[in-house]
DNA sequence: GACGGCGATACCGCCCGGGTATCGCGCCTG
DNA sequence: CAGGCGCGATACCCGGGCGGTATCGCCGTC
């Protein structure tokens, strides 16, 4: 299976539409018919069943879906990781950190610190990124390494270490009646009708349904609460610099957040390496 | 990038001369350096040094091969889990258990009969392999799900679950002056002259240098041992069904074996859900 | 200095991937 | 029920690229 048509019949299985499909993919759409057609026949199934009102996916379909993806995203990361090496001999070496926007920022600072001094350290480019984004960077090459939260992150595939924990704690707008109190319970926070707990977006860029506000960064996501429209419950490095008409309350029942040190399982670079010793010497 | 590029690609970095290389994709030499040539000229670098005696790699082409066979992999394990997925919609569903050959047998028949007992059980395919070939089949979906054993195999990429833990033993000829021994230390059995520890091959077919005798699977293991030729440290299970002629005499300090069952992390496949499930109530 | 091994280059033919035009088939609609 | 339309499949053509053969250029080695 060549490359060419894992991505033809991904752009197809998202679209669900063979002519957006190949307006997306920049080709007219009769050549894309022949592609998914001549994979369907190599592979000895139907992949997507022709409906007289658009297309859905068979079985099979799905699973190859799934797997087409993870394997375009190991050949793109083939090449990104390559390019890197080929910069790296002959210019500045660089690894690409990924994390979260606004969140670990002073471990972000102090690992960033502890091994720059380092003997051999090289430069570290951070890739700040939306929630649960830094995965894809790991996968596809773009970043070299990240820092994920569990629960929150899929750590799933990937040598991960285990940097910091942390309890988590409710934002709720100063002056709010449970902003008094010495502490809450997670059900009491999350079952609040006039402040709604937010809905982030998944990682394809739609909200899962719900009534909460969808917010899509952690200033949406500040500036709703401070409106009283909505609380949060973040871990407790969250509440640093936190705006003064916000008040942070610990939520001692909700799940504890752990901060991980994450990197591709066969990576073999000393800088990853560098970095990983840095962090768990914190 | 193609993929048929990247299979180019590979089959020269691991020949390291064109020629053979090119004999081995059964193409002819001219096309095969072209499509090197152009890799080379859109990556943007050298991956190749070619000396005036063979080839040799580059920094990124060295990053490019172990990426390289990472993304191929992926690519043959999405052919592979379609066209099982495929097979499963129409006739008999069923997954494929990688384990080593001589190992974990009574652990491997209570998971089978533990999982058979399950409602909605399908079959399951057990395909023993060699050592350290579980990884393989796993990552290039020959197999859904595994049995392991850290920490010989390499873990690292996949979903786990620990299912076992076990001391070792050492498997000497009776007879031997060591065998009649209540127990021995690690350093005393890897030092013997008379009985030097074999050498197992790497996955890619070649042994590691040193002077043990080789061995490729546990029948001629034994039987080097029962020759007095070598001896050999082994998990404690592997003391079922001992030869007569062979004693086992547990080595205390030697690192203690789990055996664990291990799954791609994006598995969505039920069976492998129940296979984890019943491993894990075992 | 002739030879041989090996990768690069030159050149050619053909297949396949991509394009346009058109068809076939449901489904909605007046 | 006819006509229109949306959408995927089919027919057919064209050009680029992949693969083939022949050959060159460069080094080692007798």
């Amino acid at each position: 299976m060549e490359t060419r048509e894992l991505r033809y019949f991904v752009a197809v299985a998202e679209e669900l539409h063979f002519g957006r499909a190949a307006q997306r993919l920049g080709i007219a759409q009769p050549p894309l018919s022949r592609a998914i057609g001549g994979l369907e026949r190599r592979l000895g199934t139907l992949l997507l069943e022709r409906g007289s009102r658009g297309v859905a996916l068979t079985g099979p379909g799905a699973v190859l879906l799934r797997e087409a993806r993870a394997a375009l995203d190991a050949v793109d990361a083939a090449e990104r990781r390559t390019r890197r090496a080929a910069l790296a001999a002959t210019g500045r070496p660089a690894v690409v950190l990924a994390a979260k926007a606004g969140a670990s920022g002073e471990l972000l600072a102090k690992l960033l610190d502890a091994y720059a001094a380092e003997p051999g350290a090289v430069a570290v480019d951070v890739a700040l990124c939306g929630p649960g984004e830094q995965t894809r960077l790991l996968h596809d090459g773009r970043a070299d390494i990240a820092l994920l939260h569990r629960p929150f992150d899929d750590t799933a595939g990937f040598d991960t270490e285990d940097l910091h924990s942390e309890g988590q704690v409710a934002i709720l707008p100063a002056g709010h009646p449970l902003s008094a109190r010495p502490y809450l319970r997670l059900a009491e926070v999350t079952g609040l009708p006039d402040l709604p707990l937010p809905r982030w977006p998944h990682p394809d860029g739609t909200f899962p349904d719900g009534s909460g506000p969808q917010v899509r960064d952690h200033t949406q996501l500040t500036q709703l609460i401070a409106l009283g429209r909505a609380c949060a419950v973040v871990p407790e490095s969250g509440r640093t610099g936190l705006r003064e008409d916000l008040t942070a309350v610990p939520v001692p029942d909700a799940p504890r957040v752990t901060t991980v040190i994450a990197w591709p399982p066969h990576s073999r670079s000393t800088a990853v390496a560098g970095l990983v010793r840095a962090a768990t010497a914190l």
